[in-house]
DNA sequence: CGCCGTTATGCAATCGGTTACAAGAGCGAG
DNA sequence: CTCGCTCTTGTAACCGATTGCATAACGGCG
């Protein structure tokens, strides 16, 4: 047996070599052999340069270039206990602002040298919960969910391991400093005040399963709240709950317009839904916005080039995803965050929005109020 | 100093505690201590059931339960020799079946008890290596890209490495058994010779850039290929080279359309130039198919909504994401693939194609063939 | 000329599991 | 009764980096 003072240098000890290691054959101990200093100083040189001379620190970055060398990822975490890597469960990549969002942490992160692990969830609670201990497993440094509705054993689970989690796409005081994002009532109140003040009093509501969905639930509580103000609610035949496709959006639009009496007025809780309440409208031959109003959820770019361009909810997706990535490592760090938490939400109004049928077109029908 | 033999126990010996550790406090150790055993046997519990005696086997499980722990990823990943981590980078999650697929891989990756570490290169291969060394960095035991052009330096430092990886959305039989996904160059053949059988012979083309993008340049070889077959060729003002918008599918419309003679077919290369062109094309009061035929690239939702649904090649794209995480598995294990990995594109007539103006309307025109 | 503070570097323990090898227990056969 | 085999379990080295502490080199100062 060989005295620990003698070790083999790595290339030499592994022979046939295990696989799946980052660097077959190089490690940290031949970059410390190849410059004839210990494996300390090399360690250093990456870590804490200025503790290095300047002459070495270049011939040991030259010997890492020539020999390709990668530190392994996983030693480094298991000493440091931090893996640098944070873990992000969102309900889908297929709908509204997810996907750009998704990308814009991914960005962020790696400007930070943070790599991101990325789950979905389908909108499924249980599954929310699997992928985070997956997550946990995989030693994440912190976690960014979506919303504030989870499996009751999730938050425990973070916290009992003190691991840092933040909640986007969703902003409620109560939570502040761990959720970025919109306030999605508030936002609803606005939109619904905005068709309120065109003179509308039949809504109709289009929207996602609200169960387990607590984005989707304060948009309906917005509309519902603000309609309330006036004295004015949703008729049952009026509120259609489904799915995010366009499908169901033309389904459900057909659902509601076949009462009487029909709405003058249609809020969509997501942008598939708008889409297709759009479509089956200019199918059908109802006009829009003449014969009934229709907005949306999520300003996505198709919402613009719809044969009647919709007017609806614009969520800054990057923003919040950069935000998100900001807050998760702020929260880790222990820093305080010197960014707004709250994004706005802004109605961008189109065509697809106008005076109730029968109303005498005010000449400025059209501007939201702040 | 403590002999090797009277190691505190994990609870005890880490005071404040490092932050970060997946389960503060909790290590195999305090397992085996509560149990009775040491720490080998709990290890092999785990790994190796079926050596440890069942009676064993359940009061280890019960401790483990007890005290919430969960394996330290990166310690596991050091001795093992693998992360359990598969890096995936996508040009975009924003476009066509991309989202759809990575969520198919995670999904699937999660069954075997991996994990799945994301990317976007954003059609930059410089990014796109990037990516790529960082995931190096992080361990993943193999590597999932879109396409085969990379970066020049790529290939070589997964190679060098012997990181299994592997090429999806794209199929080439000279690269077999390491891509999984449709033929582009067939795909294209198929759809223009469907578009001559029918008459057609003044084709324009509004397509991705190709540098970067081997799939764009399949596509578009595809489509030159079949036209040549018959003689014909798309002239130099009906080729229209843009990004993925549906904003620059209305541009590019207006800018083929825009010249003399007409195409009487617009093969777009990607989903949003299709609907910017359709969307386009109804704005200008252009009647589709009836004064050109329009088809397009992915199958999303929307393509069979708008006001001419489009004829477009559908590309199954959570059958791709499932096959790229079961090669990249099976690669990695050294198992023969016994699934087909060329995906079939398959062709979905609708009412945006037809004979080019002028034609007498065949009695059966829309049959494409095998 | 010797003492001491700096600065640069090396030594070796350590992180938390895994696994080769050793060792003990139990059992049937000779 | 002993030998040898199988079945379980324990011992301890090891994975590849990080980092507290020790040490060496150097320079300034009294």
């Amino acid at each position: 047996m060989k005295s620990p003072g003698e070790r083999a240098s790595g290339a030499a000890r592994r022979g046939a070599g295990r696989s799946g290691m980052a660097v077959p054959g190089v490690g940290l101990r031949d970059v410390a052999q190849a410059v004839g200093v210990s494996t300390a100083t090399v360690s250093r040189a990456i870590n804490r340069p200025e503790v290095v001379s300047a002459e070495l620190r270049e011939r040991i970055a030259a010997a890492i270039a020539e020999l390709g060398w990668i530190p392994d990822g996983a030693a480094r975490a298991l000493t440091t206990g931090r893996s640098q890597t944070i873990g992000a469960v969102f309900p889908t990549l297929g709908l509204g602002d997810f996907p750009r969002a998704a990308n814009a942490i991914q960005r962020h992160l790696l400007l930070q040298d943070y790599t991101l692990l990325l789950a979905c969830s389908e909108y499924d609670p249980e599954q929310e919960f699997r992928q985070v201990r997956k997550f946990a497993e995989r030693g994440v440094d912190g976690v960014i969910l979506v919303g504030l509705a989870h499996h009751p054993e999730l938050i425990p689970f973070l916290e009992q391991r003190k691991l840092p989690f933040i909640s986007s796409f969703v902003y409620d005081p109560a939570h502040h400093g761990r959720c970025v994002g919109p306030d999605n009532h508030k936002a609803l109140v606005r939109m619904t005040d905005y068709l309120a003040d065109l003179g509308h009093v039949r809504f109709a509501v289009i929207a996602q399963e609200t169960e387990n969905n607590d984005r989707a639930s304060a948009r309906l509580a917005g509309i519902r709240d603000a309609l309330a103000m006036r004295g004015l609610a949703v008729r049952p035949q009026h509120l259609a709950i489904g799915t995010w496709t366009i499908e169901e959006g033309r389904k459900l639009f057909a659902q509601v317009m076949d009462t009487d009496p029909r709405p003058t007025a249609i809020v969509c809780g997501n942008a598939p839904l708008a889409i297709g309440a759009i479509l089956e409208a200019t199918a059908r031959g109802v006009r829009v916005p003449e014969d009934v109003s229709i907005v949306g959820y999520d300003d996505i770019e198709i919402m613009n080039h719809l044969p009647v361009p919709v007017t609806t909810v614009r969520v800054p997706g990057e923003e919040i995803g950069v935000r998100a990535a900001r807050l998760i490592l702020d929260l880790l760090m222990g820093r305080e965050p010197d960014y707004p938490l709250e994004s706005e939400a802004e109605i961008v109004l189109r065509a697809s929005s106008g005076p109730p049928p029968g109303a005498a077109a005010s000449p400025f029908h059209a501007q939201p109020e702040g």
